[in-house]
DNA sequence: ACCCCGTACCTAGCGCATCTAGGTACGCCC
DNA sequence: GGGCGTACCTAGATGCGCTAGGTACGGGGT
């Protein structure tokens, strides 16, 4: 639909990605879905940034995915965190709390 | 030196800039020491990155430059902020606060 | 005398995440 | 029958930041 105004920051969708697969495990459409819903279209999920996203992260061993049954019997993706990408979740939460802290010193100084 | 640990997050790099004009005049050197200063060094400015993008700043009118002297006679090139750079830093400065909000949503949901 | 470090500037080319713009397939609704 | 929503996927372009080089000059150490 409407393209995003801007594009998203390099790095934060798989921090998104991940914190959203940590409620549980969800096919790719949900979960650019709910981060939308979630932001109030604040941050845009497009499927072209999506698919190879998870695609990554799977070869990286983060997340890991099963075919599953939609409602209607249609199969579907399902991706799942494993162990490895709950770890890499933390690293990137802190990771993202240092940048912003960093960041509100330049932006907002004493 | 020891490189960063992660790379400059995309589109931030001209935020930074224009906020650290805001302060006044600099030259480009002393943009990325200020920068990495204020940050303690959580955010490297690598002179690969920072002369490409005020030469781009530029071509976009949001900076200016005026070569100058430095206190050894040296010519410096030093960049200020246009009006257009003002009313981008404002814009910028917007749109990252709506971001680091609407992250704020997706990774510590009520 | 020599070399390295720090200041100050610059560039070519690479890597990589995101986007654009398409495609497939199926079900529902008007 | 056409369009919309779900759900997945891909090729190619774009654009930013980085690596790794380069120039030039002055000061400090040995």
């Amino acid at each position: 639909m409407t393209p995003p105004s801007r594009p998203l920051l390099q790095g934060t969708l798989d921090l998104l990605v991940l914190r959203t697969l940590a409620w549980g495990p969800r096919h790719g459409y949900a979960i650019a879905r709910w981060i939308e819903e979630t932001t109030h279209d604040v941050l845009r999920v497009e499927e072209g940034s999506l698919y190879p996203a998870l695609y990554r992260m799977q070869k990286k061993g983060w997340i890991r995915s099963d075919w599953g049954e939609s409602e209607l019997g249609k199969p579907i993706r399902i991706y799942s965190l494993t162990v490895k990408g709950r770890a890499e979740l933390r690293a990137q939460s802190a990771h993202w709390d240092a940048v912003v802290a960093a960041m509100a010193k330049v932006l907002r100084p004493a």
